[in-house]
RNA sequence: GGGCGAGUGGCGGAAUGGCAGACGCGCUAGACUUAGGAUCUAGUGUAGCAAUACGUGUGGGUUCAAGUCCCACCUCGCCCA
């Protein structure tokens, strides 16, 4: 009687046991080469569902793989650990965030990963909320400071005056607070802590190039997001205050002759100097009510441009022209200089804005150089590039000579100069928050800001007597005991920044960690991140494809300018895996798995039903790593009947005594090579030298296509059923089989990445190693013999007018002569051909022949 | 509006320019069984009894040969505006 799959049997136990043995453990110097696998760790929110389990699961099939091919890898995980959410759950739930975390970790760690069957080396976990890292976060934060990449300066942000507190992006909801969808958010001025990123824009630009092993996609998004724009800066005199210039930024200044306006951002510290008494009202009105809009808002209101005039005018340099200034929530100050030139005939904002606030439209660019149509009589803006007209001594120069030349002569003339702009800003790290890393720095009335002296580090975070009442802005401003502080220079009173830094930077760094974590010394031995990094295979989620990424990107070229590690770009290959989607029963669609949508598939469930290994087949079976991934429960079932199929097959040709217990595979493998086998045995043979070519190409790293190598791997065990019901109709022996010996070992092999349970479970059991302090994990991947993998017979295709008219099976390596005359033998092409006279014969060799007629 | 990607059976998905639909789900039939929502075997793109014809979003093109390459369009998704 064959015994039934029952993953729950043992699954827990070799878990338990790989952690016994330690295989999962990275050496820091090794004779093997290294491989540094690296998955997005996890913010710690409680609970993972099935959807969150991809990435862990594809992320551990790389390591183990790479493991089985001999490499020292590293496979480490952790916990993004700070945060807003665990503030929150704080205020709700009356649990200090520190230990509404730990609780997280501890279920995610033992109930969710490690159930999972990951092969993480846990020695070198890291919690970012944990004072250990934290104090290095800290630790790097002074490094950049010292070298100038942290400054503080007055910045935007997002206020609710309900909760009195600064509001991230994230949340702000509807241009309101999400706490109270009644009260607009106001942008307001505060001082902000900002890491100089904008100084690396063009490097990280630039060596986008240079990351070939990432998607293209992630590669165009951030080159986006950088935002590179070329162009001028040109300069416009007020024409009342002839002292007064404004600055715009233009990627056209071969337009120039065509403004008919400027517009400036409603936070231009220039608007209240330029506006008129008449028009101040008007004026304070509009900006108080742009206050109100968030920048996102502003720039999506594109249809609907509203603006004001200041009443004041400046000076176009080029034709000595007066126009007007006005105000408007479209020109936003954080982006350029603040102001814009507005030129209605060649944009098609300033067109519209133009129409809507009845302004003159010049047209200064056409096709020809002549003018389209009547002065002031365009219909629609022109925005290509074209040949300049009414543009004084640069009339007929085509655009892209005219903004050489315009710029050229805007230098000369004190009105401007060539400028190159970025969308990209500086990094606003400060957060008016408790649960982060404190920024290590201390104000001192007479000596201003310094420091904390790296002696003194860590800064730590007070965990007794916080209240979370979660308004009001950051706990740590009310906590005076542990606020008030000796300034490290002169010794007298002085108070410590009450800012946290953004989660981002926890997670800037966090893989340099892994390298060396727990090192009380240094954040990290530059030896031995010299050694693991770059990571060879980053895999994550792509809503980090700009952020976290870039991010990342730019720590370790700032680490590198400072001189902590060597390796410029953090991430040699990126895998960004497809998100999970399942129906939703409250929106009725296909919907990305999430708590919040109701269609979530909980971990402990499914394991207890099916097993993990059901789970990670499932999740690396239904689609490639990159696409979208629909779940449902039926596929995962057919996962689950294919491993019990393995397992009953197994069952069953080990009670007969079929396997030869202790083999070495591959010197089985040799003999197999050598001897005389039945048709039978033979045609295993080649089904499993193809199989491990397939899968072992299959989960290459140019490939990563699990879905396909699971296929193959069904093939194979379809293989096998089909062989003992031939070996059972032909009363072949099955007593030692050296075919199957060496046929299920390699499925073994080939699935033990994939379902690192049954595989081991049956390695043991079926006595290929006898060792219990030996795994299949360890074990050497299967090589396979090119020779064996090439059927001698091979179907040639036979067309007519490239129709397929028959199929012939015919000896491999025929000679294309013989392969011809065959084609012409054949009765159906002959019928097909009925007597007309053959242009054309297309041989290809093992493969087709197509008569063209 | 711009950029990128994707459209293949009832479904998820396979196919270095060379047999479209591997593999799985579902479905159909048979076997075993007290039973089957277990298992094994066979079948399953559409139409047709069949030979055969038609089939990879639409329309064109290149080629002996196109799901695959080129052009235009439609739809969906993502990112940026």
């Amino acid at each position: 009687m064959v015994s039934q799959y029952s993953p729950q049997e043992f699954e827990n136990k070799w878990q338990e046991h790989w952690e016994t043995l330690g295989i999962y453990k990275a050496k820091d110097q090794d004779v093997k080469p290294k491989f540094y696998s690296l998955v997005m760790f996890p913010y710690p929110s409680g609970d993972l569902h099935m959807g969150h389990m991809r990435v862990y699961t594809i992320s551990d099939v790389i390591s183990r793989h790479r493991r089985m091919l001999g490499y020292n890898v590293l496979n480490p995980m952790g916990w993004d650990a700070f945060g807003l959410p665990a503030e929150n759950a704080a205020a709700k739930n009356k649990l200090h965030p520190d230990s509404w975390t730990k609780k997280n970790i501890q279920f995610m760690r033992d109930s969710q990963l490690k159930k999972l069957g990951t092969s993480y080396d846990w020695e070198r976990e890291v919690t970012t909320c944990d004072v250990d890292y934290y104090h290095w976060t800290q630790w790097l934060f002074l490094k950049f400071y010292e070298a100038g990449l942290a400054e503080r300066k007055s910045a935007p942000v997002n206020w609710c005056p309900q909760c009195m507190t600064v509001l991230a992006n994230e949340q702000v909801e509807n241009g309101a607070c999400w706490r109270h969808p009644e009260t607009p958010v106001e942008q307001k001025e505060m001082h902000q802590w900002f890491l100089r990123i904008t100084k690396y824009g063009d490097e990280l630009l630039k060596s986008l190039d240079e990351l070939k092993g990432w998607p293209e996609r992630v590669r165009v998004m951030q080159a986006n997001w950088i935002g590179k724009s070329t162009g001028a800066e040109l300069h416009f005199t007020v024409e009342s205050k002839p002292n007064v210039q404004i600055k715009v930024f233009t990627t056209r200044p071969d337009t120039v002759f065509g403004v008919s306006y400027v517009v400036l951002a409603p936070e231009n510290p220039l608007v209240s100097e330029l506006t008129t008494q008449e028009n101040k009202a008007a004026v304070e009105a509009y900006v108080a009510e742009a206050k109100r809009k968030t920048e996102l808002d502003r720039m999506a209101a594109e249809k609907n441009k509203t603006g004001v005039r200041t009443g004041s005018y400046v000076i176009n340099p080029f034709n000595g022209e007066v126009v007007p200034i006005l105000v408007s929530d479209y020109v936003l100050m954080s982006y350029g200089t603040g102001a814009v030139m507005g030129v209605p005939a060649h944009d098609e904002r300033d067109f519209a804005f133009a129409k809507a606030l009845d302004l003159p439209v010049t047209e200064v660019i056409s096709k020809d150089g002549q003018p389209s149509c009547a002065p002031g009589e365009m219909k629609a803006a022109y925005c290509d590039e074209g040949i300049l007209l009414n543009s004084g001594s640069f009339n007929g120069l085509k655009s892209t000579d005219a903004i050489a030349k315009i710029t050229e002569w805007a230098a000369a003339n004190q009105a401007g100069l060539a400028r190159t702009q970025y969308r990209l800003r500086d990094w606003l790290i400060s957060r008016q928050r408790y649960w982060g890393c404190p920024i290590p720095l201390i104000h001192c009335q007479k000596c201003g800001i310094n420091p904390v002296p790296a002696k003194s580090l860590p800064v730590v975070l007070p965990v007794e007597g916080v209240e979370f009442t979660g308004e009001g802005g950051s706990p740590l401003a009310r906590m005076n005991e542990w606020l008030d502080v000796d300034c490290p220079t002169c010794g007298g009173k002085a108070r410590r920044e009450t800012d946290t830094m953004d989660t981002f930077i926890d997670s800037s760094w966090y893989f340099l960690r892994y390298c060396d974590a727990n090192n009380p010394q240094e954040a990290f031995s530059q030896a031995k991140v010299d050694y693991w990094m770059p990571v060879d295979q980053y895999v994550g989620g792509v809503e980090h494809a700009i952020l976290h990424l870039l991010y990342s990107r730019f720590f370790t070229r700032a680490l590198k300018d400072i001189g902590l590690v060597k390796c410029v770009e953090p991430f040699t290959n990126l895998l960004s895996q497809g998100m999970v989607t399942m129906y939703s029963p409250n929106t009725g669609r296909i919907e990305k798995m999430s708590k919040s949508r109701g269609n979530v598939v909980g971990t402990t469930a499914f394991f207890e039903k099916y097993g993990a290994d059901a789970a990670r087949l499932f999740t690396l079976f239904a689609s490639p790593p990159e696409s979208e991934l629909e779940w449902n429960e039926d596929g995962a079932v057919g996962q689950y009947r294919f491993l019990s199929r393995i397992w009953r097959f197994c069952d069953d040709i080990n009670s007969r005594g079929a396997i030869i217990k202790n083999q070495d595979l591959t010197a089985l493998g040799d003999k197999l090579k050598s001897s005389e086998l039945n048709a039978l045995d033979k045609g295993l043979l080649r089904l499993v030298h193809k199989t491990i070519k397939a899968v072992s190409n299959d989960l290459a790293q140019e490939r990563y296509i699990f879905n396909t190598a699971i296929a193959r791997c069904m093939e194979l065990v379809n293989g096998l059923y089909k062989y003992l019901q031939d070996a059972e109709a032909a009363s072949i022996s099955l007593k030692d089989s050296g075919v199957l010996t060496f046929a299920i070992g390699n499925l073994l092999l080939l699935m033990a990445p994939m379902a690192p349970h049954l595989t081991e479970e049956l390695y043991h059991q079926l006595g290929y190693v006898e060792d219990l302090q030996k795994s299949i994990h360890v074990a050497a991947w299967p090589v396979f013999d090119e020779a064996l993998t090439i059927d001698d017979e091979v179907e040639l295709v036979l067309q007519v007018n490239g129709k397929i008219v028959n199929k012939l099976a015919t000896q491999r390596g025929t000679s294309k002569d013989k392969l011809e005359a065959l084609a012409m033998a054949d009765e159906k092409v002959q019928a097909k051909l009925n007597g007309a006279s053959t242009k054309r014969i297309i041989v290809v060799p093992d493969k087709l022949v197509n008569v063209v007629i």
